[in-house]
DNA sequence: CAGTGGTCTAGACCACTGG
DNA sequence: CAGTGGTCTAGACCACTGC
C-alpha cells in the first residue's frame, strides 16, 4: 500500500531537506524528516497564517488526517509535541486549542516570581501602573536582540508592579515599532489583563517561548525612587527575549523584581 | 481478544486507583490509569530497587512488553514519558539507558549558571574547593525541606566553585546523614566529576529533579572572605531542593552566585 | 447521542548501531 | 547482519464533553 502523500516530500535517500532544514556546513546527514514532523510544519504554518486564532479549536485530528493524507497517529504526534511547546492545548472530548495568554486571567504565564508563602492566587491581581511609552531608535544592543536594525525605530514602554499597593517589579519593554503600530500608554492602561494578551487581541502577535538572563544587582536613583526601595538593597535583574513562532524575537524586557517578599522560582530536571 | 493482562489493575467504573493514587478528599473522579501508567510505575519501581544502574541499559522494548504482557507501543508509551523527564535516555539503534549525572563530563546537569559569552566549554571545568564537611544536627527549616524530624543527624557541607581561579559560587548543603554515611571532605576532594555523580557511584543516590529558589542578596562577611568579594556587591541566593525517585527530598542546597561575569539562564514556554 | 481526544493492539517497514 | 529504537498504518474501543 502506497504510504506516500503525493504532496509531502519523500524521503529518499538522495533527497535533501524536506523542510526547513538547516544548511549545516559540512553535515553528512541526508536530513531525514519524518512525516509527522512535515505535518507539525504544516500545523505551525497555519497557525502563523493566522488560520486559526488564539483560544479557538483547531478541526479534529480525523480531519487533518484526511486533509494530510495521513493517518491519524501521525497527526495525534505532530499535535503531541506542539503541545509540548505549549503552542496548542488539547482538552479531552471538547478538542485542540490554540494557545493564549488570554486564558487563565489569574497567572501571567512568563512570570515566575512567586510570593513567599507559594501560593500566587493568595495576593490577587497585580497592580499596573504605566509610567511611560515613547517611540525611540534602537540601541546596538536592542537591535541585536530584536534582529533589526540599530537606529530603527522601536516602542519603549515602563512600567511598575505592584502586589498588595507594595511596587515590587519595575519592567523596562523595547518593541519593534513596526508589528505595534498604535500601542499607546493609555491602550496599555485601559487594557484589563496580561499585556501577551492585549498584544495577541490587538496586535495579532503571540509570544511563544523566552528566554531570561539573571543576575544580582544594585538599583540606580531613578529606580530607588520607582520601587521606593534604597540603594543598597539588591534586586533580581531579569533580562527576557522573547519570541513568536520560528524564533522571531518580538520583545525585549528587562525586569528588577523585588526580592524580600517574593521569590523567583525555577524547576529543574 | 482479551487486552486486559491478568496481573494488571483492571480499570473497571467501580474500581479504585490502581497505584499510587492520591487519597484526595471528595475527589468524584474514579481515578482511571491507563496501563502505559501502570507500566511507567512498574519501571520506575526496578528503577528504584536498583534492577539497572545509571548509565546501564534497560531490557528492550520487545522484551519489557512481553514481561508485561502489554504491546510494544504501550511500553514505548511509557518509556517516552519517563525519558521525557530525563530518568531514560533514548539511544536509536543502541538502546534505552538509565539517566545518569556522570556522563557528560564537561557538564553539571542541573546548574543554570551560564558565562557571559554563553558558552560552558569555553571556561573549562571548575575548581572545586571542598572548604568543610561536618556532622550537624537538622533545623527547623532543614528538617522540613528534607522531610525528616528536626535534630535528626544530617552531614553539613561548604566548598567554593571558581571558573578560571575566579571563585563564583558558595555552596553549602545539607544531606541527611543514613543514607550518605561515610562520606568525608577527602572523599568529596579525591573524586572528579560532579558531585552528583559521586552521590550515584557511591551512594546509590541518584538526583532526579530539583526545585530552586532564587533572590537578590548581599554577604555577610563570612561569605565576602570566600568569595573575595565585598560586602556590598549583591549575590544571587538560590536555594534548591533535589529529589530522587518519587519526590523523595535527598539534598538542601543553598547558592551564592557572583553574576558579575555569568548569569543564571532560564528557558521559558 | 454524536463527536472529540485518549488508549491499545498488531504488524510492517525504516534508520541507526555495532559486531 | 541482527538487534535496537523510530515511524506509520488501520482499526477497535474507552473516557469525556455537550447537545
Amino acid at each position: 500500500m502506497s504510504a506516500q502523500p503525493p504532496f509531502l516530500a519523500v524521503n529518499s535517500p538522495t533527497q535533501d531537506t524536506p523542510i526547513g532544514g538547516l544548511a549545516s556546513a559540512a553535515q553528512q546527514t541526508p536530513a531525514f524528516s519524518p512525516l509527522y514532523q512535515q505535518i507539525k510544519v504544516l500545523i505551525l504554518q497555519s497557525l502563523q497564517a493566522g488560520e486559526w486564532k488564539p483560544s479557538a479549536s483547531i478541526p479534529s485530528e480525523m480531519e487533518l488526517a484526511s486533509r494530510f493524507k495521513v493517518s491519524q497517529g501521525t497527526v495525534r504526534k505532530a499535535i503531541d509535541e506542539l503541545a509540548a511547546e505549549n503552542l496548542l492545548v488539547r482538552r479531552q472530548g471538547k478538542g485542540t486549542f490554540v494557545a493564549t495568554h488570554a486564558e487563565r486571567q489569574i497567572q501571567y504565564r512568563f512570570l515566575k516570581l512567586i510570593p513567599d508563602n507559594g501560593d500566587p492566587s493568595s495576593e490577587g491581581p497585580a497592580q499596573r501602573n504605566i509610567i511611560d511609552c515613547k517611540r525611540a531608535r534602537a540601541s546596538v544592543e536592542i537591535a541585536r536582540a530584536l534582529a533589526i536594525r540599530s537606529g530603527d525605530a522601536v516602542l519603549q514602554v515602563r512600567r511598575v508592579l505592584s502586589f498588595a499597593s507594595i511596587p515590587t517589579i519595575l519592567e523596562d519593554l523595547w518593541l519593534p515599532a513596526a508589528p505595534f503600530k498604535g500601542l499607546t500608554a493609555e491602550r496599555l492602561r485601559d487594557y484589563n489583563g496580561p499585556m501577551y494578551a492585549l498584544f495577541e487581541t490587538e496586535f495579532d502577535v503571540r509570544m511563544v517561548r523566552a528566554e531570561e538572563k539573571i543576575r544580582a544587582v544594585l538599583p540606580d536613583s531613578e529606580q530607588c525612587e520607582l520601587l521606593k526601595t534604597s540603594a543598597q538593597s539588591p534586586l533580581l535583574s531579569v533580562e527576557r527575549i522573547a519570541y513568536t513562532y520560528n524564533d522571531v524575537p518580538m520583545e525585549v524586557r528587562r525586569g528588577l523584581y523585588v526580592t524580600s517578599r517574593h521569590y523567583y522560582r525555577n524547576a529543574l530536571s
